[in-house]
DNA sequence: GTAAGCATGTAACTTGTTACATGATTAG
DNA sequence: CTAATCATGTAACAAGTTACATGCTTAC
């Protein structure tokens, strides 16, 4: 459903073409989705056949033709109406972490494995952000450093949690049950 | 694809029933996930179908029987390969962070509204996990006692995110466009 | 008596991915 | 000549939710 406001809140700034959206959120948003194609052009096809945004074809020379689309004002009182709704609880939810939860059946040096791995991934997405960051478009809207500073905080978070667990596997304190973590 | 395999790792450990292995993840496993009965069962049935676990039924006086399923050999084989591949990589992707990125459309009490709930939210999900934290099942297994202190220190950062910008927001700092939070 | 817990399941629906098809231009 | 970028789309599939149906027991 987010994706569905998230076309939208981007079309509220701008009208743009499906592809335009798709990139515009791999490029700057790929803290909070990456949609297929397949998912943005249903969802263009179905807020049009709603009213919600109505659709231009625009030829161009060498180029495929482009179908730009715009938002209406029901559009906008669609995404106002959801803008103002509580959000929706959501989970952690990493396929990494399920790993970890069962790694009393891995090697240490298994385990140290998918950690360095989530620390590779990790620093990758810090870099990202940190580029996106300096971009201009970024620093034009502050809501969306906001989000940037927001993934920020939580990947930052996540590296000192992997250092300390990787500590504690070299220093061993990680065996069949095993204590560890003092409360803070 | 991960909760077929949280559903493995969990009959790994000793046989249990459909029932049982949903009440288990919602109560001690929410941060990562909390299967409807209409994704566990079938996930129960395919596994069987596919040879990864046994079924057993159990008459029991007073209650419905139950069926009891356990892990085959070849369901632990299945387990141990998925357990060594290295983890998908995964979005942030909140809801509440779609809201954010749209706030310039709000007030600002609107968007401290959001800010309020999200943080009574996580705040909710701190005392969740501090009261697993404290019941032995956790404090036996050091791994899943490892997945909370995970959750739980992504949930701290997130509340000092929240605190950040709910000054910011008082301060009336972020106004149309906006500067923001010095980068550290 | 009514709500909650035990216990299983299915059907309809939603949302999304992957993989494919098409086809032109430009940069290396 | 090959890869990337622009530009649109669909079909098959995957994975999950919601809502329903059933039915018994125990605690308030």
């Amino acid at each position: 459903m987010s994706h569905r406001y998230l076309v939208l809140g981007l079309l509220s700034e701008r009208p743009m073409t499906g592809y335009e959206i798709r990139k515009r959120v791999c490029e700057t948003m790929s803290m909070i989705a990456s949609p297929s194609y397949g998912a943005v052009y249903p969802i263009l096809h179905r807020l049009l056949r709603e009213g919600a945004v109505t659709m231009d074809v625009v030829e161009q020379e060498g180029r495929p033709a482009k179908k730009v689309y715009a938002i209406t004002e029901s559009g906008r009182d669609d995404f106002a109406t959801w803008l103002r709704k509580p959000a929706a609880a959501d989970q952690v939810r990493r396929e990494f972490l399920v790993k970890v939860l069962f790694a009393r059946d891995l090697d240490p040096e298994e385990l140290t494995a998918h950690l360095r791995d989530r620390q590779a991934e990790v620093e990758g997405q810090i870099a990202v952000l940190e580029a996106v960051c300096s971009e201009p478009e970024a620093q034009a809207n502050g809501y969306h450093a906001l989000v940037i500073d927001y993934a920020l905080a939580l990947y930052r978070a996540e590296l000192c949690w992997l250092d300390r667990v990787a500590q504690a596997v070299r220093a061993g304190e990680l065996l069949q049950d095993a204590l560890l973590l003092d409360p803070d």
